[in-house]
RNA sequence: GGGCCUGUAGCUCAACUGGUAGAGCAGCGGACUCUUAAUCCGGUGGUUGAAGGUUCAAGUCCUUCCAGGCUCACCA
C-alpha cells in the first residue's frame, strides 16, 4: 500500500516528482520486508532469445510433456495484473519473453513484494516453459525476484518515447522504448566487426596512434585545441591520423588500418557531428587504382553482412552498392552538371567568374582548383545518388596525394592544372570515402606543405600546417602506398537507413539543458 | 551564422477569432488466477521552455532569451 496523501504533503523530498517518491517508498516498504531491492545474486543462465529458440517450434502438449526450465532476468517492459495472478513482459538484451507470475505457486510472500515491482523495474524470473490458451510462449515463474528498483517511469508504452531531443539525450530511455533505435546500434557493431574482419583476413594490422596532436594535420579542417598542464603545451585534437600511419609504412608496417574518432572544430548537421569515427588505411606498394577494386569489394560485403543485401534503401532511393561502381572525373562532372565548357580549366579566371555566376563565394586566396571543386561540388553532389568514385582531382586541393603522371590534358594545353591519383567516392550525395596514392618524394611533399603555409597565411585556417618531423620519416623513406578513410558514422547511416549522423552515434554532442 | 518550424501532466497529444488548461497511457485506491494497448469502478496529477509586455482577461498576440528539428552556408 502507498500512502499517497502522505506523498502529497510531502515535506521531506522537495522538487523531488510524485511518481518518483511512490517508487521509493515502495522500494522502502520492501526493504522493511527484509527484501534488497538491489540484490546482485541471482545469475540467469538463459535470455528471452534461447526460450524462444529452443521452444519456438513446440506446441503445448510437447511442453507439458517435457517441461523445460529456464532462468532469466530483464526489465518489465508489460504489466497486465489480475488479482492473484499477472502476466508481464520482460525485456533483456535478446528481445521479450512473457512470464506468468501466480500467487499459489510463488508464493504469498515473493506474490507480495511482486506486487511492489513496477513498469522499469529489472527481474529475474527462473520457470518452465508453456503455451497460454491464445498460444503464445511463456515461462510460469517458481521463482521471481526483483534485481532493480527503478525510480523513475518509463515512456508510455504505446506511443513510447518519440521526442526526438529527449531520444538523443537520454539515449538509454530510447535504447530501452524503441527496439529499432538498438537494432541500429547492434548492425554498427557488426559493421565495426565485419570491417576489422575484412581488413584482417587481407593482411592489415589494427594499431592505434595518438588522438592529441601537436599540430593537427592529415586534413583540411580547423582542430579543437586542449592544453597538457605539465608539459605546458597546447595540443589538438587530431583531424585525421594519417601522417602517423604513413610513419608506420616508414618504420616497415606494410598494410596498417586504424578505426577511431576524429574531432573536427566545424560545423553540425544531419552529415556531421563534432566527432566522428573513420577508417584510415594504408597499403605499401598499392596504389589508388588497387583501392577502388578492394573499397568496391569491401562496401559489397559490408551491405551483405550488416543490411543482408548489397542494394539498401536509402532517402527513398534503392542503393546498389554491387561492383563496379561508376566512375566519374571532376572534369566530367563540371562538363555534365555544371554544364562549362573544360576551358574552366585552362582559366583560372574563367573558372572564377563562372563560381560567381552561379553565386559561389570565392574565397580570397582561392586557388583554381579550389574554385573547380566547389563548382564541382555544388553541381554534382545531388546527382551522385549510386556510388560514384570521383576521379581526378586538381593537385592544389590534394597536398598528400602522389601526382598523376600521364595526363593528356596538361599535354596538349587543355589544361593548366596538374591532377593527382585520388578518388572521393560518393553515395547518395554523401562524401563516403576518399583515398589516393600516397605522396611519398620528401622534397615533392615539402613543396605541397610550403604552398599550405602560403595560404594559411593569405587566410586560409584550413591549409595544412608544415610538419618538419613527418618530413624527415619521407627521407627515411616510405614505400610507395595507397591510403583511405571512409566514414564510419556515414557508412552506418547508410546500411541501416537512417537519414541523420545522430541516429548512429550513441551520444551525440548536445548542448548542455538549463 | 541565415530562413522556416517546434516546445502544454512522467510519456503521446488536444485546447476555434484571446474567455475557467483537457484526454489516453503511466502512476494511486478498489474488483479480478490465461492476459497481451487486459478489462471494470473511483479519484490524483500543470511555473503551458524562461523572462518581460499588450489586455478586463494570454497556452493563444508582441519582444527578448533558452533548447531542439528541418534547411541554407561551412565541412567529411
Amino acid at each position: 500500500m502507498v500512502d499517497v496523501e502522505a506523498v502529497e504533503a510531502g515535506s521531506e523530498i522537495e522538487n523531488e516528482h510524485k511518481l518518483r517518491v511512490v517508487r521509493r517508498q515502495k522500494a522502502d516498504a520492501l526493504r522493511a520486508r527484509g527484501v534488497n531491492p538491489y540484490p546482485n545474486d541471482f545469475r540467469p543462465q538463459n535470455n528471452a532469445a534461447d526460450v524462444h529458440r529452443d521452444c519456438g517450434e513446440q506446441d503445448g502438449a510437447a511442453l507439458g510433456a517435457t517441461p523445460r526450465r529456464y532462468r532469466v532476468a530483464g526489465r518489465i517492459v508489460a504489466n497486465r495484473s489480475f488479482g492473484k495472478a499477472a502476466f508481464i513482459s520482460i525485456q533483456d538484451q535478446s528481445g521479450r519473453i512473457q512470464v506468468y507470475v501466480k500467487k499459489d505457486v510463488v508464493g504469498a510472500d515473493v506474490f507480495d513484494a511482486f506486487q511492489l515491482c513496477d513498469m522499469g523495474d529489472i527481474v529475474g524470473v527462473e520457470g518452465a516453459a508453456f503455451r497460454t490458451k491464445t498460444n503464445e510462449l511463456t515461462l510460469e515463474a517458481r521463482e521471481f525476484r526483483l534485481l532493480t528498483k527503478a525510480l523513475r517511469p518509463l515512456p508510455e508504452k504505446w506511443h513510447g518515447l518519440s521526442d526526438v531531443e529527449t531520444r538523443y539525450r537520454k539515449r538509454y530511455v530510447d535504447l530501452i522504448a524503441n527496439p529499432a533505435v538498438r537494432d541500429t546500434f547492434v548492425k554498427r557493431t557488426l559493421l565495426l566487426r565485419e570491417m576489422r574482419r575484412f581488413l584482417d583476413a587481407r593482411g592489415f594490422m589494427e594499431v592505434e596512434t595518438p588522438m592529441m596532436h601537436p599540430l593537427a594535420g592529415g586534413a583540411a579542417a580547423r582542430p579543437f585545441v586542449t592544453h597538457h598542464n605539465t608539459l605546458d603545451m597546447d595540443l589538438y585534437m587530431r583531424i585525421a591520423p594519417e601522417l602517423y600511419l604513413k610513419r608506420l609504412l616508414v618504420g616497415g608496417f606494410e598494410r596498417v588500418y586504424e578505426i577511431n574518432r576524429n574531432f573536427r572544430n566545424e560545423g553540425i548537421s544531419t552529415q556531421h557531428n563534432p566527432e566522428f569515427t573513420m577508417l584510415e588505411f594504408y597499403w605499401a606498394y598499392a596504389n589508388y587504382e588497387l583501392l577502388i577494386a578492394l573499397t568496391e569489394e569491401m562496401f559489397g560485403e559490408l551491405a551483405a553482412k550488416v543490411a543482408g543485401k548489397t542494394t539498401v534503401p536509402f532517402r527513398g532511393n534503392e542503393i546498389r552498392l554491387e561492383p563496379p561502381f561508376r566512375r566519374l572525373s571532376i572534369r566530367e562532372g563540371i562538363r555534365e552538371f555544371a554544364k562549362l565548357p573544360d576551358s574552366v580549366w585552362a582559366d583560372a579566371g574563367e573558372a572564377k567568374a563562372a563560381a560567381k555566376a552561379r553565386g559561389i563565394e570565392v574565397k580570397p586566396g582561392a586557388t583554381h582548383g579550389a574554385v573547380l571543386m566547389e563548382i564541382f561540388e555544388r553541381a554534382s553532389e545531388p546527382h551522385l545518388v549510386q556510388p560514384t568514385f570521383v576521379v581526378d582531382f586538381p593537385l592544389d586541393v590534394s597536398p598528400l596525394s602522389r601526382k598523376k603522371e600521364s595526363d593528356p590534358t596538361l599535354a596538349n594545353g587543355t589544361s593548366s592544372l596538374p591532377l593527382v591519383d585520388r578518388f572521393e567516392l560518393y553515395v547518395a550525395g554523401m562524401e563516403m570515402a576518399n583515398a589516393f596514392s600516397e605522396l611519398n618524394d620528401p622534397i615533392d611533399q615539402r613543396g605541397r606543405f610550403e604552398g599550405q603555409m602560403a595560404a594559411r597565411a593569405a587566410g586560409d585556417d584550413e591549409a595544412h600546417q608544415l610538419d618538419e618531423d613527418f618530413l624527415e620519416a619521407l627521407e627515411i623513406g616510405m614505400p610507395p602506398a595507397g591510403g583511405e578513410g571512409v566514414g564510419i558514422d556515414r557508412l552506418a547511416m547508410l546500411l541501416t537507413n537512417s537519414d541523420s549522423i545522430r541516429d548512429v552515434i550513441l551520444f551525440p554532442l548536445m548542448r548542455p539543458q538549463v
